[in-house]
DNA sequence: GCCTTTCGACTGACCGGTCAATCGCGCCCC
DNA sequence: GGGGCGCGATTGACCGGTCAGTCGAAAGGC
């Protein structure tokens, strides 16, 4: 947990291959997870699916935390990058969390294993990485509260809705979704994730209800 | 797991006592479980906790599985029972929609801890006992899709979202909130509780956007 | 009314297995 | 020939579950 910084700030050339054989590690680790979860696989496990020896994932990193540490890190970090970028866009508040959720839903379709272990073993884990991440996670409702409560205040989001709360029904929409597609409740595929990235920002935005329906309930 | 039928079946007097024994114990894993997590406790701090010797959670219980696996069931299947009953009425959608986030939130209000066990050991975890509980978990979403599809036939709610897909964002955003209240990130308290459940219910049938804004994005 | 038998509630030391992490040793590239 | 890379057997802690036995209250015999 601690030296993983100096680790992560090596470039030499003698250490190509080695950075070769580390990235080799983490994607198995990733594999591991996904697939039996962080308690219930052993390190064993993660060096077997590496093709390496035991001793040498623990040359590499720490303990089988730091790996986990790492690979959330990495990838969360990305993220808080783009909401970054995007909230800084001149576009409108709508595309804006579209592209939030295209980035989740893309970032799933392209490697599901890391997705899942990241949302499973850290983002919903309260008792364990969940604390440990605390900050970073926090810092990404923050960003995602920030642009819509710049939309309230250009008049474009309703002020009554807590900007806070509507940021965690946005995020939890999108991480429900993955948790669909990981548990096997919801089809995957290519044209599904497009839809879902549609349906999620026009059903945050735009609710649920027809026009209609919503006269007839406001004049109940 | 399998003996657990025949044990409640018993009401003889001696067995009064013995089931407040049992109940005892429950309440003590509800406080370990939410304190440490499942994994990282030990049969011995729920013992300790409830103030009786190792053995006997043996006694009652065949596993430490099936003492989270009763904890989850238990509440689980009430939560079940009411949206059926709210569904059976004839109340418009979004009173439905309301009645069973209400249900959950007052849960939390309720029993904090329980609720935070149930989602983060079981409703979550996706490698453990979220696979063991998928059929009653899958039950939840698909008795909310109902009542989505049905609102949709009525004219209610919009065609074009899947029903399925709504179910899921309106069930995840109510998670996500207790999610938030769980990891600290959203601040507790009774009307915070009340706030959310108009809260939550707004955005996902009203949308965020004001009327205004929508007609402006529809011409863009 | 007293003694004995029975049986379930209850206890906690102990066992067997598991697994993260260490260590000391070869190997091979620079 | 030296230092990082790679190896996997070993260690030691930990923990779920077992089990042999105690205790006390009810049932039953006299």
């Amino acid at each position: 947990m601690s030296t993983q910084g100096s680790r992560l700030g090596r470039t030499g050339s003698r250490s190509k291959n080695s950075e070769q054989k580390r990235r080799q590690i983490l994607a198995a680790a990733v594999r591991v997870f996904a697939r039996q979860g962080f308690h219930a696989c052993r390190v064993s496990d993660i060096a077997d699916e590496a093709g390496v020896a035991y001793g040498l994932v623990y040359h590499y990193f720490a303990s089988k935390d730091e790996i986990l540490d790492t690979l959330f890190l990495e990838r969360w970090n990305v993220m808080l990058e783009l909401i970054g970028e995007v909230d800084a866009e001149l576009i409108p508040v709508r595309d804006k969390l579209r592209a939030i959720a295209s980035f989740i839903i893309d970032s799933y379709a392209h490697d599901p294993d890391l997705m899942k272990v990241i949302i499973v073993e850290v983002t919903r884990a309260a008792n364990s990485f969940g604390q440990t991440h605390l900050a970073e996670i926090r810092e990404a409702y923050d960003l995602i509260e920030r642009i819509v409560g710049k939309a309230q205040a250009e008049g474009l989001f309703r002020p009554e809705i807590d900007a806070r709360f509507a940021a965690m029904t946005f995020y939890g929409s999108i991480e429900q979704l993955l948790t669909g597609w990981i548990f096997g409740l919801l089809p995957e595929g290519e044209e599904q994730f497009e839809r879902a990235k549609s349906l999620v920002v026009d059903t945050i935005c735009g609710g649920l209800q027809t026009r209609t329906a919503e006269r007839l309930s406001a004049r109940g």
